[in-house]
DNA sequence: AGCCTTCATGAAACCGATTTCATAAGGAGT
DNA sequence: ACTCCTTATGAAATCGGTTTCATGAAGGCT
């Protein structure tokens, strides 16, 4: 590979010069810089990434750490990201954090050892306190840090974050709407925030109904198809007059269809469903989900842009951080007879 | 940041020194040795990926080109592959080809100037001639190159695939062997190899079965559930008699299966479907759906061991780099009474 | 004409590792 | 006691960029 020298050798002028045209930092001559354009072009040069990720100590990325790269979920997160991103000239660096303390640390530690500029992180197992400590005691002075998924008082100006609550409560206002009065609900692990929040999102719409809230109607699950499955057989076992349910994420709610199907039900007609995330498989089961569509998308290109803002030391544009979920009815809610 | 001379003069070696404890590359003596690490332990060192990519030309990093990183069938893969990486001790740089060969040079490119020691790609839009004179031509001397999903003769011994043909065989003879005799095929784009394969497999079964092959019985399709959609009802509108048909991939059926049910037709005793891929959500989809598995996450794992082989110079192992696709039997498929 | 800017460019230091080469010390063999 | 290895270590060159500083030329102003 061509180095620089040998483009200015070619161009007869110095490395500086070419250095100068590459990265237009300087006034450089316009028929020197034409020179110069042509030896690159016939000599096929590139930059080395690590002798001017040496040089300046940027590389030129931005890292990004989500839970499981290789996920739809987090798949439409990082397209977002990624455009913003690539529209600047940058890169991404991905890693994952699957949702483990050391993993989400380990994954960190990697991308600041690429020297990544800025971080985008979507964390679920490190709590906010270490989070504070640890952004505040380690070396992360001169790498801006976009939270993604999270809010935190503290960084609420680098907070992307979507209303789990509402979410939560606007999937079990729907089912309410419908009629039903008996409402389960299989929640995500609680000690991630997002669950606890959906299943917040669910007590105030059944009590804002006037309708109690039962401890046994709520099931937690793993947010996997699995054990949606497992929660929804314990479910009917629990309370067989349930009607209906709010399933804290598609994956778990596709189980359920499943067992419930399995269990000779008919969906909606014995039983109505609510998921949410409308990953991209939900309007693909049957009877198509209704769910609680979060713009992920968008949020990525939120973060995105947060985080390049940061980099540039602009000041902040006032941009949106606070997004809303919305309902998508599809057929796997039945509008059920008031008693 | 703490750099090696740091912590040399911490521990009161020279430069080298450290390296050769960080590194291994020759003796130390055991005293300065643990004196060296201590002293990385308190100032809490880790080299810098540049310096060090700068010296020794070598990124530890395997470059992987796919066509889209965010989707669940190519998470699998990159699962395998990551794995294995990771037990080297290196990482992973991805980067997305999206079908189309201008993208794909661009991703090949991009790869190259973060200089990843190894290439493992997953190409779909270049062509096998195009290929073969870029992996020649250009400075690909260094660099170890593994083809994944790809059987190109020249590289024999580089390429991880699939037997396509055998899958399309074993789907729609399953469904011969259920009794189905106007069977149809959705394919994929027809410029991809694995579509070709698939329908060659597809017209071998059926002759094998002494079944006439019958133009207007396949419909070409683009892989995405949309084009199943459309596909599906040109189809029915086309061929009213056909009662079954082997579809090039679940996404297409998942579309397919979609559209059949709206037109009020019941799986499978309508109609019965085998796809391809066993995608995750083959198994919730409603019936659950007949398809052809790849191991797809043991074929990236298989392409990591190779590319890092061939990294260290080792000899070949013979390992497997041929795969075969396996018939999952669920219920998207009817016995027909033979007539 | 003389002085001060501005513009364009090159020389050299620097970033933080690795690696080659030289060398000193200690031990074995005769 | 002398030579010869072996082992352990440091000095210095090197990788390929960027950036600071110095310098020369050209143009504007009094």
């Amino acid at each position: 590979m061509a180095t620089i020298r040998d483009v200015s050798r070619y161009a007869n002028v110095s490395a500086s010069t070419v250095s100068r045209v590459v990265n237009g930092t300087a006034a450089v001559n316009a028929e020197t810089k034409k020179r110069v354009l042509d030896a690159i072009a016939k000599l096929n040069y590139a930059p080395n990434a690590f002798a001017r990720g040496l040089a300046t100590n940027r590389s030129g990325g931005i890292g990004v750490v989500v839970n499981k790269v290789t996920s739809s979920y987090y798949g439409g997160m990082i397209e977002g990201i990624e455009t913003v991103v690539q529209e600047h000239g940058m890169h991404l660096i991905v890693s994952s954090g699957h949702a483990d303390v050391t993993k989400e640390k380990q994954a960190v530690e990697y991308l600041k050892q690429q020297r990544a500029d800025a971080l985008i992180m979507q964390l679920e197992a490190v709590s906010d306190k270490a989070l504070l400590t640890w952004l505040k005691d380690e070396d992360f002075k001169d790498v801006p840090v976009v939270l993604i998924g999270r809010y935190v008082a503290e960084l609420e100006e680098r907070c992307i974050y979507l209303d789990n609550e509402q979410g939560g409560y606007l999937a079990t206002k729907h089912l309410i709407d419908c009629g039903h009065r008996e409402i389960a609900h299989i929640s995500g692990p609680l000690r991630m925030k997002d669950s606890r929040d959906r299943l917040d999102g669910y007590k105030r719409a059944l009590e804002s109904a006037g309708l109690n809230f039962d401890e046994d109607a709520v099931i937690e699950g793993e947010f996997t198809a699995e054990s949606g499955q497992v929660a929804i057989k314990q479910l009917l076992d629990k309370k067989p007059d349930i009607t209906a349910a709010f399933i804290a994420n598609d994956l778990m709610a596709a189980g359920a269809l499943r067992t419930l199907r399995d269990a000779g039900m008919n969906i909606p007609d014995d039983f109505s469903l609510v998921g949410y995330d409308d990953v991209f498989i939900a309007q693909y089961l049957f009877p198509e989900l209704t769910t609680i569509q979060q713009p992920i998308s968008a949020m990525g290109s939120a973060a995105a842009k947060l985080a390049i803002s940061l980099l540039k030391g602009q000041p902040l544009t006032g941009e949106k951080t606070h997004f809303e979920p919305q309902l998508i009815r599809r057929q796997s809610v039945q509008m059920r007879p008031f008693e």
